[in-house]
DNA sequence: CGAAAACTTGACGTTGGTCAACGTATGTGG
DNA sequence: CCACATACGTTGACCAACGTCAAGTTTTCG
């Protein structure tokens, strides 16, 4: 007995989150008996652009940023994955190397899955397929969104959005802080700016009392005005 | 007989490009059934941003934007879709309405297939599902890079791209010009700039002799050049 | 405790957005 | 077929936004 309960897909929540949800117990089962749960250290790296993945990372605890390398040497953050979130899912169905590196962004929990015994699932299920299917949609409206706000917003308007989206998604901690440890240079990333302009919107938007800053950490404090901000006045 | 051989689906080479041919003989026989060819003048409007679609638009002939209204009034054209590309795709599969408006650059030939015979065969063969997810996997790395281009490079090279990218993908005349009829206000609502900025950015290639103009026509003289730029250097 | 990493601020130059004026196609109705 | 209207293209002047470099401070971590 390698794994103890809630060690197995068919036990675990996480499930519920994601495309794994249309498979039934027995399906569920045959994928648990394959599953490689690891711990990633914060920092460390899942895996990097250009790699070949054979199998996808479902994320049980912890986030991640998803990244990928600019000709003139910069990364860009396209996307921060939580738990529920499954990695790698595009480039292992469109048989290519991932177009993305993976980093953790705090400790994580993954659970590795193996290609083999997903395209098993997909070329028999059409449920999950359907599953994934949407979830992809999603993604691409979303990506299509984030392209606008690239092309047409501002630096500042683009941070406010980043930091109404983390809080809203990441929710905050006790003091109501975003529970987020995103570097400055990583918000930079996100939003594609320079690290400074982004520290100077930062103090610009202390300054207004529209956040608080305590070190590395920031609170939400007057989300209308951020969301006028937004809109344009 | 509403439709002489080469209007049929199962005859329609057009398939060949897209996931329609993973469907089988009897199943394109059923969609043609019930499909809709319609003309479309250029300019004219296919379906606008918010519209709840009830089915897809193949494109048989001519090129058309799709396009989002940013926050401040801005259009921004998030794809080019041509011959053998299918419109509206992501929305029905979400059961969405759609985020994009779709407008002809020019005439346009377009086959209109209900949403209901599509989620028939959906349901029911895995192949056709999984010809979709292959492509929207490939869109979605495609939007990736869209999103690292607008956020880490300048306007000069964001143009130079897609100069290259529609040569690529558009041909030429015969006298080596883009046969693609995209204002400039369109190719700056592609790069997201101002019009004024994309006209200053063709006029000096034009001056470096990296491209020749004649009207709006554009003619890629120093493809090399135009690569060096996006590079970097 | 000390080194490395992250953060902050200032100065300065460039890019690109905005407004305004004017030239040039395109097309429509008389 | 012309006159006029309407879109599209072009250029200049000006200014705000943003990137870069550089120097200094604070935090983090072994």
């Amino acid at each position: 007995m390698e794994d103890h309960q809630e060690g197995r897909c068919e036990n675990c929540i996480i499930r519920q989150l994601n495309s794994l949800k249309a498979l039934s117990k027995e399906e569920l089962k045959l994928i648990s008996d394959t599953k490689v749960t690891k711990s990633i250290k914060k920092g460390d790296v899942i895996f990097e652009e250009g790699e070949k993945l054979n199998g996808v990372f479902c994320v049980r605890n912890g986030v991640s940023k998803l990244s990928k390398m600019s000709d003139n040497g910069k990364d860009q953050i396209v996307k921060i994955a939580t738990k529920g979130e499954v990695l790698g899912q595009r480039s292992v169905i469109a048989e290519e190397k991932t177009n993305l590196s993976a980093v953790a962004l705090n400790d994580m929990e993954v659970c590795y899955i193996s290609k083999n015994h997903l395209t098993d699932n997909i070329s028999n299920n059409v449920a999950f397929t359907k599953a994934i299917l949407v979830q992809m949609a999603e993604d691409l409206k979303f990506a299509d969104d984030v392209i606008v706000n690239m092309a047409q917003k501002s630096v500042k308007q683009r941070i406010a959005e980043t930091l109404r989206y983390l809080e809203k998604n990441f929710k905050t901690d006790e003091e109501g802080y975003i529970a987020m440890t995103l570097s400055r240079e990583d918000i930079a990333n996100v939003v594609g700016a320079a690290k400074e302009a982004c520290i100077r919107t930062l103090t610009s938007f202390k300054k207004e009392g529209w956040i608080i800053t305590d070190g590395k950490r920031i609170k939400i404090e007057d989300d209308k005005a951020l969301y006028r901000l937004i809109e344009g006045f």
